[in-house]
DNA sequence: TAGATTGTTAATCGATTAACAATC
DNA sequence: TAGATTGTTAATCGATTAACAATC
């Protein structure tokens, strides 16, 4: 991952929003500096790690005083690019993809739903928060034509390599693959959310504690 | 995290639902057998790791012969626990509350949903996928009448640490957070899914894109 | 100026990879 | 037995933490 030219550990990238979360709650409640060791206490990090992580896109504090919570707040929303729009579709009108398309946590980001496509004949036509369910056919040409930056994958394991393709082959450009079936793609950017990864692995932690 | 008195790398954790699915994939397919090697090319890490991880459990394989996926995969799928059985409610009845009440995977994993839960007097009493939307005053009855180990977040990010604390209170044992706040709390498992730092993550990968 | 806190280099720690003896 | 591949130790790599000079 880079960023104006510079190497950034992905560790970094991943952490960047966390940052911009309590910066903005700290925003919010008025807080006008702080610094890395006030944040390393709020955030459970230490002071060191944040004046790194920070430093690899630039310094933005001050000597002496410690970081401007809005400026801070800011920069690290453009870097994050948090104010861009993108459009992106759904792929995938079931449980998942009703739910995510109802999600307002997509559109509040920016990222507009313009579609839904699904290859189920009971569900193409079909309302889903003011979007007709379109045939999953017709995405192809869809994309094209809308201008889409962005698939949201939430559709059944067995299809999710073939929709994938048609998504990439059409000018995709980033996949958010809630599908159980890992990505193997290139030059397309996939950010894996893995529900039942994440639920083994609590059902995991949960043993552990019953064997005490 | 330890496992039969071993100290066990949390990063080393997070790789077995992986292992688990490739594995499942690979019995389906009626392969029997599989040495690190292969397996190191379908997942596309090394083969030292995938040996140095499972070592951390045991020795399931065989010199010269590599390991029987059947086996293999019963034996991560034990140490997962994945064939137990945990009673869980969900907290909140809005858009991502109301997804996950309908989302398989759930149950699939033998995650119970028992109980609904919202403070919102219009949501109270509506059914939801053959249950009744209760009353988030009477979550902590519930909770230790009916055997609750798992609580799912989906609450507006004010209420999350009141319910939390109070899911806590009554003996929750893990909670699943889709809630936009980190949790602090102690002595409960938590497994965070930020599906907002995800899509933020996956705009700032875009603007890497972008610039070239 | 004195005190505080950054930016940054150096030291430490942990995770990954390489190597190879053990052994099926 | 010879070949293959594990289990495990040792080497490397990268990420985190500590330390401190720069400086507001």
């Amino acid at each position: 991952m880079k960023y104006n030219g510079r190497e950034i550990a992905m560790v970094v990238v991943r952490r960047l929003p966390r940052y911009y979360r309590y910066l903005g709650d700290l925003l919010n409640q008025g807080v006008e500096r702080i610094s890395s060791g006030e944040l390393s206490k709020k955030m459970n990090v230490t002071a060191s790690q944040i004046r790194q992580d920070l430093n690899c896109f630039g310094g933005f504090g001050q000597q002496g005083f410690g970081y401007n919570v809005a400026v801070l707040h800011e920069k690290i929303g453009e870097i994050l690019g948090v104010k861009e729009e993108h459009n992106c579709i759904i792929a995938g009108a079931g449980n998942l993809g009703h739910a995510l398309s109802n999600y307002h946590g997509l559109s509040k980001r920016g990222f507009n739903i313009v579609g839904i496509f699904d290859s189920d004949p009971a569900k193409i036509g079909t309302d889903i928060n003011g979007l007709a369910v379109l045939d999953v056919k017709t995405m192809g040409d869809f994309i094209s034509t809308h201008d889409v930056e962005i698939g949201v994958l939430a559709v059944p394991r067995d299809n999710t390599k073939e929709v994938a393709d048609e998504m990439i082959k059409h000018g995709i450009k980033a996949i958010w693959n809630f599908s159980y079936v890992d990505l193997d793609v290139e030059d397309v950017i996939v950010e894996n959310v893995h529900l039942s990864d994440s639920l083994i692995t609590l059902a995991f932690r949960l043993k552990e504690l019953e064997e005490e």
